[in-house]
DNA sequence: GTGAGTTGCTTTAGATCTAAAACAACGCAA
DNA sequence: TTGCGTTGTTTTAGATCTAAAGCAACTCAC
């Protein structure tokens, strides 16, 4: 049956492509950690959640933010505490749900992020240089439909 | 200047990109940890060096592994050492380098891998479903391009 | 209105992680 | 051989992370 011959081949090739998308990643991430420390003294965690409120200047809930961060919301918790800390940005109450809080960014923390957001377009370019312009849009679109797959 | 613009123009599409992978693999890491823990009662990161291991009868060094993962080495002392624990793996002193250890997967280990990485291989081939054959051959490509992109 | 279920977030316990220091073993030039 | 830089791992301090429990606020059918 060839058809369970392909299938099986396919699947081990996508194992294959998880595996290699795990190294690439974490190889990337490992860059951008070094540069962000050495240039910014900043952890990656916390760029990734100053640069996720640095796009919204309305700020974005809690909820929000691990949505989009995709980790955890006690996560999150932590990680905006440690910037409140640092006066990067402030959480308000929101009135309309005592419950949830709006975070967003201090002018300390727009400032901060005017420069390493610079900083950080430039790393990832260079680190993704090697992938040419059709690779990148083709490659959107797969993660994109590895993030959108039928969850079982 | 159409070169200038062109490239600023790839820098955004390759900065997108880089968002939608660390997406893309937070959200197959969930589901997997999820159902490692479900199914096996076992971390993704234990997973991840049995899986290594698994794959290398003769078994490897410490640095290896931490390379294999593209993880610091003092993360692979601390896994290794719980699984060791739980008598999933051995370390053996190296007769030609003493401060060398290799470690390799005992009995228990291989038999509990054996199911293990089957199901494995199935819930990856699940979530990345969406992805056609010539697109997994496509995005390895571009990973592997990114992964071996010269480094500043 | 009110009680049950849901939602938004924090807290807790415990497992990863990294960076950097510490150490022992190695290798090799002088 | 002896000194010294390198290598392989572990240790340490501290920052993330997740899962799950805990809590208060919200909703909505009754």
């Amino acid at each position: 049956m060839s058809h369970k011959v392909t299938n099986q081949t396919l699947a081990t090739q996508r194992v294959r492509l998880w595996l290699h998308m795990l190294k690439a990643v974490r190889t990337v991430e490992s860059a951008l950690r070094e540069r962000l420390r050495k240039h910014f003294e900043m952890t990656l965690p916390r760029f990734d959640v100053m640069a996720t409120l640095y796009a919204v200047p309305e700020g974005l809930r809690m909820t929000e933010l691990s949505e989009q961060l995709v980790v955890s919301s006690g996560n999150v918790t932590g990680i905006v505490e440690k910037l409140v800390e640092d006066g990067l940005v402030e959480r308000q109450s929101m009135e309309n749900d005592r419950r949830a809080h709006l975070v967003k960014t201090t002018d300390k923390g727009r400032k901060l992020m005017e420069e390493a957001t610079t900083a950080h377009r430039a790393w990832v370019d260079e680190l993704l240089n090697e992938v040419s312009e059709p690779d990148v849009a083709r490659a959107i679109s797969i993660m994109l439909d590895i993030r959108h797959a039928p969850r079982g």
